[in-house]
DNA sequence: CTAAATGCAAAAAGTTTGCAAACGT
DNA sequence: ACGTTTGCAAACTTTTTGCATTTAG
């Protein structure tokens, strides 16, 4: 799907969730739309602000915390820093270095199968899962 | 190996590393070798802090820190809450009750392949990785 | 003995909340 | 107009830190 038309599908999506489309929201939508760096909220809220004198982060957090309640954002969380968030929820993995907390999407077949053995196995009934590789990249090594 | 020889295993790792083997932090230790439930930082200060009068939840904050930068537990982060530790060091992955947060673990062959795959792509350098499957348990359901 | 670990309290960092004002629909 | 969302500041939670004191080896 193309980019723009990702953000034109979360605007209807969000039209018939009852909630208002805030100037504030929609630049956060936009941004986490067009962002492959997984920004943090503060991430985004720095880079919309100056188009919001005034702005709050808890307006950033506000809007996040909305957006992956309805499943149009994801929540990612490593370590004790700041959460994550990925506005691409199509099915795939991360890979994140460990020395610059850079995170990388990675593609690879949904591993299903996984999902069905551990609802077998532990009697749970499964929703969803997350991989999480972690390594360093190119450029820590060099 | 069995849960005895596990901490016993642990404990000589520890005289090896420099480190003193204060009862506190034994007790940490064996709390969480002992444990199944992946004990938050919390719980395990309080399972534990009867034993030794006045004794600091930074301490136990402090030995988990040591623990897992020395390969003797792991640190799970889920969403924005407590970390919770893992002394179980061996290849498994973990399912998570989206509603009381309980965690399980779940045995499968290591995803070795896509480590490997994810470097060809990435260009990371490769140390390990996580997985977790999120549902409900059987309690919550009920 | 002596360096490392502890307890304590305060700080730091991230996120959430309550409320009055502003604003989309 | 209405009820939602915002900005703000304060509260809250989790984790870390600095320092004086204790203690394991």
């Amino acid at each position: 799907m193309h980019k723009s038309k990702v953000l034109e599908y979360a605007i209807v999506r969000m039209k018939h969730l009852n909630v208002r489309l805030t100037p504030q929201r929609v630049a956060v939508l936009e941004h986490l739309l067009n962002s492959k760096l997984h920004p943090t909220a503060n991430n985004i809220y720095q880079a919309v602000e100056h188009r919001f004198p005034g702005m709050s982060l808890a307006t950033v957090y506000n809007n996040l915390n909305f957006l992956c309640k309805n499943g149009l954002a994801r929540e990612l969380t490593f370590s004790n820093a700041s959460s994550r968030y990925d506005g691409d929820t199509t099915d795939h993995y991360h890979i994140i270095c460990s020395n610059c907390s850079k995170i990388v999407d990675f593609y690879y077949p949904s591993l299903k199968e996984i999902e069905a053995l551990a609802e077998q196995t532990t009697d749970f009934k499964v929703s969803h899962h997350q991989l999480e590789i972690y390594g360093t990249c190119k450029t820590c090594r060099d």
